[in-house]
DNA sequence: CAGTGGTCTAGACCACGTC
DNA sequence: ACGTGGTCTAGACCACTGC
């Protein structure tokens, strides 16, 4: 007893603190001071003051560009609401399975009314229908309408290979600002359960996502997915305003 | 196909597959090689085994125990950091719906055998059964199991009228840190059937959740919830660390 | 070109759990 | 005493961005 017992205080979490501090005080408006200069500035390695960015990323306060620099992240760090969006491939890639893709149709149409009002552009797009596969079984079906004008050229892409999200950010040059989507569970129509390989009716998420470029819709994609593929999440509740659970009085 | 430039594959990269896939063949039952292990196998350094875990564990595939190994978390690997958790009540708010709540069942029972796994305990539990209508609409059917030694009182709240939430942060000072879960859509089950007025098979989503107080389960519960209640969200997608596009060679 | 973040090394000391 | 994870160091090379 006697000593406090002061635990052990690693020094990553004074640089984080710190951090934290500034951000508060909106004294790193043009950027976290750099990995070096935190590095020097506690007197510790590169690496511990790594870390403290690295968790300062992880939760969401601060944003790192390679080649440019450690920002903070735009309105706060508020995980909004429900959902964050994870590639599917990542998705695969958590799970160890083998992804593959197969592409059904690519070409360009006259959009349906409600895609028309959707993307607020009334004329060609292309309809992508792609299907996704984890281990050799049809997991997941996506329609996805994207304007003509936008991107055309993307029919030449190899979209069995590439993720869509990274074409339109690195290739048009969209930075995809906002999604907004809607997740029900359904059955399965019947037209689409010859590829699933299940009956009508058979339990699925749909999913349709709205994605924005600097509040103009870009592509909007309707999601089948198989209902027995699991969502699974561990998480730390975000106690939000007045979920505070004050130590005691 | 252009070149075939191998792209940089990160080296924990191979690790966490590794990893991953031992814990899919169910081969690390009784504890992950420990770091060192796996910078021996690999011909990496410790830190680099050492980032591999680091990231499984975020991830939730794995827990680490210091002085003792790194473990596969047990029913819980797989993490998406797909969801917030957002309390009911919330969700009715947003919608601007009346919410009722029913208690159909709250007793001291013997809990089925997985749940005593789950929860790691082996005496009585509480269980109860709730039915919660939005505008008279049965919407969300729950179970959910406590440990009786926790929290016995809480048969006597209001359990129609607090969330249990609230009950355990505040009346039982159990801070809630962890939540794992897990979503699937499904059938409605028969014996569901009647509760929300609809035919066995409709499509509803199906959650198992376990939360945990200091690394503790607290409580599990599993909900049936209508597929056709949207979860709707709208969000900036934050780019993940690592959404750079490994777009294969 | 210099600066940044991303990865990696080969050591080190500590606190903890197991034997 | 030994192995584990937790922290930390003082270097290193790379790819990228900016000028």
């Amino acid at each position: 007893m006697s000593t406090t017992m002061t635990k052990k205080a690693p020094k990553y979490q004074k640089i984080k603190q710190y951090v934290l501090q500034g951000i508060a005080s909106h004294n790193f408006i043009d950027g976290v001071p750099s990995e070096n200069q935190l590095a020097e500035k506690f007197a510790v390695s590169r690496m511990t003051a790594r870390r403290a960015l690295d968790d300062l990323e992880r939760e969401g306060s601060v944003e790192r560009i390679p080649g440019k620099g450690t920002f903070v992240r735009r309105s706060g760090n508020y995980t909004q609401g429900f959902f964050r969006v994870r590639p599917f491939r990542k998705w695969a890639e958590d799970l160890g399975a083998d992804l593959r893709t197969e592409v059904l149709e690519s070409q360009v149409v006259d959009p349906p009314e409600e895609i028309a009002e959707v993307l607020e552009y009334r004329g060609q797009m292309i309809r992508l229908c792609i299907l996704n596969y984890l281990n050799d079984i049809p997991v997941r079906y996506a329609v996805r309408y994207l304007r003509a004008d936008h991107c055309a050229d993307i029919l030449w892409e190899n979209l069995a290979e590439t993720s869509i999200h990274d074409i339109l950010i690195n290739k048009y040059r969209l930075p995809l600002t906002r999604i907004s989507q809607s997740m029900t569970a359904v059955g399965l129509p019947e037209s689409l359960a010859g590829l699933f390989g299940e009956e009508p009716g058979y339990p699925v998420f749909y999913f349709q996502r709205t994605v924005y470029s600097c509040e103009s819709p870009v592509t909007y994609v309707e999601y089948f997915m198989r209902g027995d593929m699991a969502f699974k999440d561990t998480f730390t509740p975000m106690l939000e305003a007045g979920d505070f659970h004050p130590e005691r009085s």
